[in-house]
DNA sequence: AACTGAATTGAACTTAACTCAGGTTGATCT
DNA sequence: AGATCAACCTGAGTTAAGTTCAATTCAGTT
């Protein structure tokens, strides 16, 4: 359980506007699709710049993936802090998945579209360790939603059920949307919120 | 809507094989990971045999992904084609989703962690083909679903709701297993099979 | 002004996908 | 059997993108 500490910020630092810039190119273009040398450009330095900040692109990736599974613990933490009617806390944790910004929404499609990076060991030592750090915030996620539903199984508010195989298939299906969801798109996020909240209610309350 | 015609195999040829060999090293060690090359060693060719039967990598990634949505498609209707009670043929729909065999769990998992190919357009012809041809198959796909719904709620025995949305949802919580399931892990697939089955009907018919 | 470490760069290197020009194999026909 | 033709295969070479490296600039400090 090695923390990543996150390099602090020297005043002409770029690592922030390489992330945001690589957060847009991934999740718009996609990881393969975009060369590392266009991130470069849109943030308005030559390619070999970016290695001063990244190992790698696949680090500056990894980086992304873990900066953002950071969030959305810290998002379901602070949407359930003080709930206690279980149910109350499932529809809140929903609803605080899916308020999110667009740059938010660039993030959880690049982390699903690349979770299988996660399996395989790195050959670098600072790619590993961030692979590493995301493993163990996947569990940690996971852990969230399968304590939310044991909490309101000891209750007697859900049913008795195999809480962490479904604490992931909520979780999976929450996270689904992230594959197709388009701002762009015709239908609006709080309208999946809707729809999304009460299917897990009764998938998990029922 | 031009179909793709499947180049009938001379006695001699290799595509099967290579398939095969293909689907094992992109679905344990993933796509990238996996060198071109090591798939034409399985093989028993040299790597530029490959250019023979596929135009390129990712040719043959989308071929596989196309076949595994062709084989899904075919196994709903296949389960589903004499069961008129809407809550049992949605119960047989997810059965027949998580009866497989281990060599179409790995496919399934391909196609999972490659949707986004789908997206963008490609360059070369072939390859053009088969990903259009894979994302018309994916609204088919997501039509057998809603379909299953629509029947469903009009007929008074499901709740009426969004059905496409919500078909969308059930498939998306469906095959976010294929994400993390290995045959060598800790937890049957039939016992998978029971709690995903009993989750969609609960979240469709209730 | 000299010093220091962070930030940056152009040129060279590496790797793996891909191309090409030609060679081999084997089924089929006369 | 021998000729033929298409399918099948290969070694050598090309290309593109990620990466390394040695050298340079820049901003703040002593």
């Amino acid at each position: 359980m090695t923390r990543i500490v996150e390099p602090e910020a020297g005043p002409r630092s770029k690592r922030a506007a390489i992330l945001s810039a690589a957060v847009d190119c991934f999740g718009e273009a996609g990881f393969e699709a975009t060369k590392w040398s266009t991130v470069a450009e849109r943030v308005g330095i030559g390619q070999t710049a970016l290695y001063h900040y990244f190992e790698s692109k696949t680090h500056c990736l990894l980086t992304i993936m873990r900066l953002e599974l950071e969030r959305s613990h810290d998002r379901f933490v602070e949407a359930t802090k003080d709930v206690e009617d279980p149910v109350e806390a499932l529809r809140a944790a929903v609803r605080a998945a899916y308020d999110v910004s667009p740059h938010e929404v660039l993030q959880m499609r690049i982390l699903q579209n690349h979770m299988d990076l996660l399996s395989g060991t790195r050959r670098s030592k600072r790619e590993e360790a961030e692979r590493v750090a995301a493993r163990q915030l996947v569990q940690v996620v996971e852990r969230d939603w399968t304590n939310l539903l044991v909490k309101g199984m000891s209750q007697g508010a859900f049913p008795l059920r195999d809480a962490q195989l479904l604490g992931g298939s909520v979780l999976g299906l929450i996270v689904s949307v992230w594959r197709w969801y388009r701002p762009s798109g015709p239908t609006p996020l709080s309208e999946i919120s809707e729809l999304i909240e009460g299917a897990c209610v009764r998938m998990v309350a029922s």
